[in-house]
DNA sequence: TCTTGACGCCTCGGAACGCTAGGTATAGGG
DNA sequence: CCCTATACCTAGCGTTCCGAGGCGTCAAGA
């Protein structure tokens, strides 16, 4: 599979995890290999910096934690990210379908 | 929709309009936004690299032609299109289903 | 004790690619 | 005569993903 593919997709599923419930980056990550099966399994250079646009954006929020003695920063949706959750999702079913029917 | 959403399956979608049968750069714009149900309006500043991509690659063989006083550069797969177009079909059902499940 | 691996964060720079904007040229209709 | 549709092309910009590197904590095992 191409490394490009995920152009453009990756903030609507960033927004879905953080969607589901707060989270901290690693876990992030996590969550897209086990949500994917395995498909996406993305590395960090790819996750934090996206993570940083889409709070620069105002969909997501974060705050400091400590857990064991480690730091995590964590995430979740602005009512803005919310909102723009529900528009990727529809963005998506429409791509998807687009694309479903030139490759038909 | 983002601009960034077609990255790395804009490739699949003209190896499988070419596949369809021959056809020349104008006419495979015209065939996305038919078999897309009009949500792929390429402008020719996309199709038009990407073609050449596609054939510097070996995926895509060209020759010129003449109708009606105007020259087209008409474009069919070669073997090698034709089994990448069975790759790309496949890796865009991997990677649909696996964005369906992050989405979900 | 020292090393390895998992956890957890970060950024710089390269590479790819879609698109805007601009160019050329022919045919045909108003 | 001009405008639209047809038909081709390219330079350069902006975005985004990723590889590579860096920092630091903690637990397990050699």
């Amino acid at each position: 599979m191409k490394a490009e593919a995920l152009k453009g997709h990756l903030d609507a599923m960033i927004l879905a995890v953080v969607g589901a419930g707060p989270a901290h980056g690693y876990a992030v990550i996590e969550q897209l290999r086990r949500r994917s099966g395995g498909v996406f399994d993305l590395p960090e250079g790819t996750i934090y910096p996206a993570l940083h646009r889409l709070e620069a954006d105002g969909l997501l929020a974060s705050s400091w934690q400590t857990a064991g003695g480690r730091r995590r920063r964590v995430y979740k949706l602005t009512r803005r990210g919310r909102s723009a959750l529900g528009e990727r999702r529809g963005d998506w079913r429409l791509f998807a379908q687009a694309v479903d029917g030139v490759l038909a």
